[in-house]
DNA sequence: TGCTTTTACTAAACCGTTTTAGTAAAAGCA
DNA sequence: TGCTTTTACTAAAACGGTTTAGTAAAAGCA
């Protein structure tokens, strides 16, 4: 088959059909107070006869608004609406953005760049998630000076929410510690060159820290702790651990900087036949929805992420709005350690 | 802190400061080819200083397209987002999106009206979920002479993908018919008032549809099922299972019209201290990912989600671009049923 | 009746771009 | 040198609406 369209129905093809001008047609929908009954009448059927619907560019155009916010993502649509952690994200920020009546766009890289994604964004504001401020992919934002809120990236001069990051991963790291496990494995982000600036980059950063810190603390040598860049996704964690099986060394203790890694591990575990906690013991982070649901289930590091995306949201719609905001400049939510069963306690 | 945008900075303003028409301003950024080199420079230079950054909403109106397009969904933001069968479709649309460098827009009603929603939505075509395309919400749809195509509805003229959800619950129902069990319970979508039309609606329709089709081969009564309308979230099954033992009728077998129930299902019989499936069975439909790694793991009808996602994407590009369709104008995909531990061979 | 107010409508300006059609100056060419 | 072509730029017309300022006719009023 093919898709034809007819031409589009402009209001002065209304206007002409009913015999008035222009303005009495935009008065009709706008401000029907002003127009006499018969004519809004006669607009009205004129406009339904030629299937009259008014162009949404124009009147953005003149109102200078989409009714729409931004949630800007590093990575394809794919691979965003494969990672739980966004899910629950946009679920925070979207039930702001239903309570004000606003839509929510997420807006994704333009053939691997974020400057051509923002450049065409048609969006009153945005929540930018996991880039540093000072990447210069963001610079746009900027000079487009619209309103803008950072979620876990380094910021300084801007709008901020995050979680304690380092605290949440010092806890876990901290928990093996205290049962002088000293055999841990810790599965990392594997940053995308393109976002990376140099060591260890935002929330993976902080995470990593928090863990050196407790292994610091109890006179553990940092490097000798084996470090697996993994893609935040279960099929990677799986093939990760999946290695470390096939080569003998699968480690006393794993910490993974995301939950995913973390069902990934359990997973292939499984098949292989070893079990957490007895084989060895899985802590994640996140505390993603599915952690409580899987076998066994899933000690993590909670952070509030729904919530996260509510405050940004709120945040952004009072700059929007021009309102004073009820939060201050940065937010740091808090972080905990959940025991569940990839755990002996 | 109180937010304060500055003034827009527009084309004339950046054409005064370099001593340029606007024409020439917007050569620029359009067609360099056509200007002096000198220029350019100090266009680009006063551009800078000024903090220009052209208005997406003009040239939108200019071209007609927001190389955007939008999933309408019948619920809000918040729900949708809690709901991994819309993310896994959201997958399969994204990335079609990713591979044309196209954004994805996530409509949902706007003050309770899907209307309102499309009126205000700045996109190229819609994908429909889950509404009748004579549904009256989605007829100014046809009125903005956009294109469409629709998921999961009752559809006759227009583009339509789908999977065989009687196929798959006539599978389901029939595998506990074949073992002989009566004592069933069947957890139905709760439909909201507003979309519903009369009987069942939708795919929940298609799905009570083939239940009843096995159940009849089997000359099992219908009317003697019991059937539980349930809001689509492992909360709301959780809830349901809960009353069932609380009540001490727990049956034999239950046939769920969404995994996410079935989960609750599991969640709520692992808290009561039964397990499936040696205390009960249980089946759900959709087979979202987590179906697999919950405890005992799902036995569920599988649809092709994000396949489902990906070809209704494709089929709404082929519409974009006039190119020749090269899906029917209706498919159907195939369901399957999927053992797995929460039922018994 | 004549004056003021209200009602019903409209012309024109504007929003911020892109694009078309055109021009003057510079360059190319015999 | 005189003619044609190219280069570098611009004025003005779209795009499709909303809004302001204004007008003519009808209604209100003494």
């Amino acid at each position: 088959m093919n898709y034809r369209s007819k031409k589009k129905v402009t209001i002065s093809d209304v206007a002409k059909k009913a015999g008035v001008s222009i303005t009495t047609v935009s008065f009709v929908y706008n401000r029907p107070e002003q127009v006499g009954n018969k004519t809004i009448e006669r607009v009205k059927e004129a406009a339904e006869e030629l299937g009259y619907s008014p162009n949404l560019y124009a009147k953005a155009l003149l109102s200078g608004r989409s009714n729409t916010i931004g949630v800007l993502v590093p990575q394809g649509l794919y691979s965003i609406y494969s990672n739980p952690f966004y899910t629950e994200l946009f679920r925070g920020v979207g039930q702001i953005c239903d309570e004000r009546n606003y839509g929510l766009n997420i807006i994704s890289p333009v053939e691997g760049s974020l400057e051509n994604a923002i450049n065409r964004a048609l969006v009153d504001g945005f929540i930018v998630v996991g880039i540093n401020e000072s990447h210069k992919e963001v610079a746009p934002l900027i000079k487009r000076d619209i309103p803008v809120i950072f979620i876990d990236g380094d910021v300084e001069n801007n709008y901020y929410v995050g979680s304690d990051d380092e605290e949440g991963a010092y806890l876990a790291a901290k928990y093996f510690c205290e049962k002088g496990i000293e055999d841990i494995a810790i599965f990392t982000f594997q940053t995308p060159d393109t976002y990376k600036d140099s060591g260890y980059y935002g929330v993976g950063g902080k995470r990593m820290r928090g863990f050196k810190r407790a292994l610091d603390e109890f006179g553990m040598l940092w490097d000798q702790v084996i470090k697996l860049p993994t893609h935040a996704s279960i099929q990677a964690g799986y093939k990760q651990f999946e290695k470390l099986v096939q080569e003998r060394r699968v480690p006393r203790a794993i910490l993974c900087v995301s939950d995913v890694m973390a069902i990934g591990v359990l997973q292939a575990a499984s098949d292989f036949a070893l079990e957490a906690p007895y084989d060895f013991e899985v802590i994640g982070f996140d505390d993603i929805t599915t952690a409580k649901y899987v076998y066994p289930s899933l000690s993590t590091v909670h952070q509030p992420i729904v919530e996260k995306g509510q405050i940004s949201a709120k945040v952004l719609f009072s700059m929007l709005n021009k309102e004073e905001v009820e939060f201050d400049q940065k937010t740091l939510l808090p972080t905990s350690l959940i025991h569940r069963g990839s755990t002996r306690q």
